[in-house]
DNA sequence: TTTATTTGCGCAAACGTTGTCGGCAACGTT
DNA sequence: AACGTTGCCGACAACGTTTGCGCAAATAAA
């Protein structure tokens, strides 16, 4: 019943350990009949090999770690969700970190990766981690590495990240279009590749359009409580008023929902609103909240089929290359006065 | 710079790797003296022992399993935050495992953990695991093991749950405080210990304050697309109408809002509704939703915590007992009227 | 001085596995 | 008959660590 070992099956059908080890490897030196012996034993003791044993002998762990700023995310344990079922299917494990957006805990979750031996690393940056020295250092020794979402161009890895300027670029596109001409912007962290690219859609988008880039309509914001609220009247104060929000996060756009709802604005008659990444709830809100959609779970099955591929060396000499996975802009009530009164469940 | 080991302090001091290992263990047989040249090297060469060989000899690996339905879900990772941070504290490593609610998956993930050679488990039942026969099996050959959550009567093991009891009573209670009489509940998964011991504290409230348990009244429903909408239009169809809804999670409380906004009911004044677990959007809603809240972070840490001390055998002859954390009733607008016109961002 | 005891350290085994080597039959080749 | 080839298998070392044992020197007791 307890983890049988090769030593067990060896004494079973008294051979030696490295004639079980070669048969069960399907090796050409061993015959034919004490290969199907083995076989047959393994399969009866339930033998598995012991990944702890491979790793000591320092080829390979089948274990890959994933770091992430947090898994109380719902982008980024979709991610996540990707990255398992590739890695599974192909035979390998993985390992979460969280780096609660700290440098501190980046280096000591490498660190962990490193001693585990690990045979890659996915990596989204914590929003705190302006140097890339510890990466760029593993990176050296020898360890695959790829990012994702929240890349630094100073680290030469295949990255893979959503179309955030494309995303922004529809949303606000879709605003204008649809008659909105004083399009305010709340987004997260500025030194963030995903909040510059989305920055850049937005404005991308206004100038074709012809419009006129306000910076006193871009807004800044973390998390934290009690700071969307006032943000939004600070836009709302503005004159002329604002007649839409795009929001680079679905958190943010519940934010401004509850803010304009307070108010007593109509949604989206007086303002229209989009949001950006995934949130479950968006379409159960009320009323149902326009949203750039990224792909997290496909963006973590391609994150980690390259990571997998640089591992087996499947391509070598080939440079590290960055792929962009479409975002799909989901039109609900939130921006669409047709739709307001429409079935939405 | 590559992860140094005992042999290479040995080398460098010219002494056996034993007496690095004694050294660095605070052995009594070690000299002071070499003991502080041993020490003073193993920091100059940033040594770090290493866990996998650790693991291979089979005292401790210093790490432990959670395994979790899935982390796309606030709940379990707040819990699993909560988790590491203890874990982290007293020097272990956290892998983290999800089984998709599948019984198939579970086996495989405590699999997967016992080969990795894990020093204990913590663990939230799956959803579709009726039988506990693999956890019985490994809790047998020694593996320490806490349930937590969704737990079985029928594994004997520490438990660390909510106060489901509690807190569905405290919010039925309110409910009645209010003034509500028909008050609607709507539940998941029927089989699950949360969803009766929550079904349980509804039906005791309303037998304190003498208001009959009328079955009808009470809805089953997963989590499916589409599902939430018809269940709400069902129960609405009853007469005399609910004029209260209680539900077990946040996301079918979601559900409820959107559903009865499209009715054009306006909440709290016709239909109260209180929901359960924490979702973080739930004070950013509109109106903000009353919800018991579970305290998923203290969950996680006193669960760890007790199996830690399970595998330290802080508590050796102790026979496994049941925690309950309370839970708190966070009143918010959803349940009561005079908070509508509020504040409360 | 001889005999115990302590102090300080090294050797070797073990954990489970793989890989390098070498051995020894049974062949086929000169 | 002597030699090279195969085919099949076992012994041994190694990965990094801990630990039981033993051995020497230093110290204490006789």
């Amino acid at each position: 019943m307890e983890a049988a070992t090769l030593k067990d099956i060896a004494r079973e059908l008294n051979i030696s350990v490295s004639t079980v080890s070669r048969a069960l490897r399907d090796s050409y030196e061993i015959n034919a009949e004490t290969k199907r012996l083995v076989m047959e034993c393994a399969a009866r003791l339930h033998y598995r090999p012991n990944p702890i044993a491979l790793s000591l002998k320092g080829s390979s762990s089948k274990a890959i770690a994933v770091v992430v700023p947090q898994i109380a995310n719902y982008y980024f344990s979709q991610a996540i969700n990707g990255i398992e079922e590739v890695a599974n299917r192909r035979g390998y494990d993985v390992l979460i970190f969280q780096t609660h957006e700290t440098y501190e805990r980046e280096v000591a979750n490498l660190r962990q990766a490193v001693a585990r031996r690990v045979d890659g690393v996915l990596i989204s940056l914590s929003s705190e981690s302006s140097s890339i020295l510890h990466l760029q250092e593993l990176q050296q020794q020898g360890m695959p590495i790829v990012q994702f979402d929240r890349v630094s161009a100073e680290l030469n890895t295949p990255r893979v990240v959503a179309d955030n300027f494309g995303g922004a670029f529809a949303a606000t596109e879709h605003l204008l279009k649809t008659g909105r001409r004083r399009i305010a912007h709340l987004t997260i962290q500025p030194w963030l590749s995903i909040t510059q690219e989305r920055l850049a859609g937005y404005r991308a988008a206004l100038e074709q359009y012809g419009m006129p880039y306000d910076e006193n309509l871009v807004r800044f914001s973390t998390f934290g409580p009690d700071e969307v609220g006032p943000l939004v009247n600070e836009l709302l104060a503005l004159t002329p008023r604002p007649d839409a929000f795009f929001t680079a996060s679905d958190r943010l756009a519940v934010g401004c929902l509850a803010a304009l709802h307070q108010r007593h604005l109509s949604i989206p008659e007086d303002i229209s609103l989009v949001g950006f990444t995934n949130l479950t709830v968006a379409d159960m809100l009320s009323p149902s909240l326009s949203t750039v959609m990224q792909p997290a779970l496909e963006i973590g099955q391609v994150a980690v089929g390259r990571l997998l591929d640089l591992i087996e060396r499947k391509h070598r000499a080939e440079p590290p290359s960055t792929v962009t996975i479409p975002t799909t802009m989901v039109l609900r009530a939130s921006s669409q006065l047709a739709m307001t009164e429409q079935s939405f469940i």
